[in-house]
RNA sequence: GGGCGCGUGGCCUAGUCAGGAUAUGGCACUUGCCUCCUAAGCAAGUGGUCAAGGGUUCGAAUCCCUUCGCGCCCGCCA
């Protein structure tokens, strides 16, 4: 470049099919150097000589297009995945740790699907993290201080359930008594002044309403960390909000920000002017604390996040778009404190139902455990349609495999900013774009592999001439950049795209390319691209969360 | 009233940050393919003013401005 005079940022772009694998356009040379784009590229790429995976430059249009080698791609590829197997698309160690807060629902019942984006965001961007080499701890941020934990409590302490709770859970009765008790709160003034003061008891510490509060959100946690276990979702940890305020730490936050200059008193509440921190609106001033000494819900998660950075180099955490305005309150104190770090933020959309949002008051809510339950329930009847070999036990384990994936699948492959309007035929769908489609065509490679004579032994990859096998060992070797992709911003869809079109490449393959009649160098070279399209596939799942059937 | 996000064939969606070659897939619909490694599959076909208008650029789904529609938010709630 230097020696033709080009002055110009290498960009690379993806070529189009059949055109190469990396093209540089020429069009904003033309102006500077005043010559056609295809005289540019002409010139460019008769300087250009082929080495190392470049085998081949040419003009074509403007553009300078670049073949990579696919022996060598293909070779290098097909090696690394069937050498690491499990590890196969996994980073080096970084050294940096991450801190990844998700699903911290209140511990007042189950969860519903327009939360249900939360963990499983959280969770799947977690596994892409480590993937990615990150040192990775997840944890749950547990809201047990505040007004609707102190009506659950009450209600739990004072009122028998009226009806049966759908489910014999914790987590379903005490909602229940949530309800129950936010009914008897709006009827009747005296229960709002005992909710009152159970509030005022629970902040002092007194330690009978503190016991209670605890008891009763640690059941309703423990029923929740369940649910989310049958979707595979654990947590590294668990942070109790209460925990701030009791070990003084809230306090000095509060303190800290009473110092600041834009801190101003009203009636005996503080709060800070945050006009010139970009926040706008009807209202630009942020309470911190209550008049009556009390602390506020951000503000003890500022206490949170000062004890997260003890802790962690990066802070990462999944919240619903409504927490916009509370983590930009949050960081514009974090800035007046004088505290030089921020929270990462992956934010996403809410699930609403085709009638609406969804709401547990209206009674419009689709519970996770009900789509669970539905999932399996129609995944074990596709498996009994099409399988009449397998035991009832195997039938039942992959209809569980099959019907949490795709119920995984259906949400995180959505973009989280995009708002999803919950259908049932959507989130059932076991076809094309679903966790049962990638499951599949892992599937039919366990297949291949178990009737060979074993593993991939050593191959050559020249032996692979088709289009078929060359585009499907080209995806293979792009999964630690895709892994790569998705952990740098935080994302996991883009991975879900991947997994699809891996799959459906594979199909393709699998449909048009014999590999057990096939014979001698080609029979090994296409079982080592079977095996390796079978780790690829089986690891883009595991990031999502998802399990592989050997067999469905 | 203000702020933030979203808008891509009948429906869902990738691409938008870092502008480039005929806009990616799926669902639905029409039509083919199981004496052949699992048809939860493969192939072909119908269907697009990339919300609308303007601007920047050799080139705009992508960047800028305006408008419209939808969502979220603007509590001494969490």
């Amino acid at each position: 470049m230097a020696e033709l005079g080009i002055e110009a940022e290498p960009t690379l772009d993806r070529a189009p099919e059949g055109m190469g694998d990396l093209a540089f356009p020429c069009f904003p040379l033309a102006k500077s150097m005043r010559k056609a784009p295809a005289v540019i590229a002409q010139e460019i790429a008769s300087k250009i000589a082929p080495e190392g995976m470049i085998e081949r430059v040419e003009a074509k249009g403007g553009y300078v297009n670049f073949h990579v080698r696919f022996e060598d791609l293909a070779q290098a590829a097909l090696e690394d995945a069937v050498a690491r197997k499990d590890e196969f698309g996994k980073g080096e160690p970084r050294g940096v740790r991450i801190l990844l807060e998700h699903t911290s629902a209140n511990p007042t019942g189950p969860l519903h699907v327009g939360r249900a984006r939360n963990p499983i965001i959280g969770d799947t961007v977690a596994r892409i993290l480590r993937m990615a080499g990150y040192d990775v701890t997840t944890e749950f941020y547990v809201n047990d201080v505040g007004r609707q934990v102190v009506i659950m409590t009450w209600g739990v302490k004072h009122l028998a359930l009226e009806q049966e709770p759908e489910r014999d859970a914790d987590h379903y009765r005490h909602v229940l008594f949530y309800q129950q008790a936010n009914k008897r709160v709006e009827e009747d003034p005296d229960v709002l002044s005992q909710v009152d003061q159970m509030l005022l008891k629970l902040e002092h510490g007194d330690e009978e309403t503190v016991r209670l509060a605890r008891e009763a959100c640690e059941k309703v946690l423990a029923a929740i960390t369940e649910s989310m276990k049958r979707i595979n979702i654990s947590y590294d940890g668990f942070m109790w909000e209460s925990t701030f305020v009791q070990d003084g730490t809230v306090d000095k936050v509060v303190e800290r920000l009473k110092a600041s200059e834009h801190c101003r008193e009203v009636d005996g509440a503080y709060h800070l002017e945050l006009e010139s921190f970009g926040i706008s609106g009807r209202e630009t001033k942020w309470v911190f604390t209550r008049a009556d000494g009390t602390s506020l819900y951000t503000t003890r998660d500022l206490a949170y996040h000062m004890d997260k950075f003890k802790r962690t180099d990066v802070a990462v955490n999944v919240l619903g778009e409504d927490q916009k305005l509370g983590m930009q309150e949050l960081a514009a104190a974090l800035t007046i404190m004088g505290v030089d770090r921020k929270p990462e933020i992956v934010f996403y959309a809410f699930v609403s139902l085709p009638e609406g949002r969804m709401s547990t008051r209206k009674g419009r809510v689709v519970y996770i455990d009900d789509l669970i339950d539905e999932a399996v329930e129609r995944a074990y009847d596709e498996v009994k349609k099409r399988r009449t070999d397998l035991s009832e036990e195997r039938m039942r384990e992959i209809a569980r495999v099959v019907g949490i994936g795709s119920l995984r699948y259906n949400i995180i492959r959505i973009q989280a900013e995009k708002q999803i309007v919950f259908k049932w035929e959507d989130a059932l769908n076991f076809e094309g774009a679903s966790a049962p489609f990638v499951q599949y065509a892992h599937a039919r490679a366990c297949s291949i592999m178990a009737k060979s004579d074993g593993r991939a032994g050593a191959f050559d990859a020249r032996r692979l001439v088709t289009d078929h096998e060359k585009a499907l060992a080209k995806l293979i070797a792009s999964l630690p950049a895709v892994i790569d992709d998705c952990a740098d911003n935080r994302r996991a869809h883009t991975l879900a795209s991947y997994a699809q079109e891996l799959a459906s490449q594979f199909n393709q393959f699998y449909r048009y390319v014999p590999v057990l009649r096939a014979e001698g160098d080609i029979r090994e070279a296409r079982l080592a691209l079977v095996e390796a399209s079978m780790w690829a596939l089986r690891n883009a799942l595991s990031c999502l969360g998802i399990e592989a059937p050997e067999e469905m």
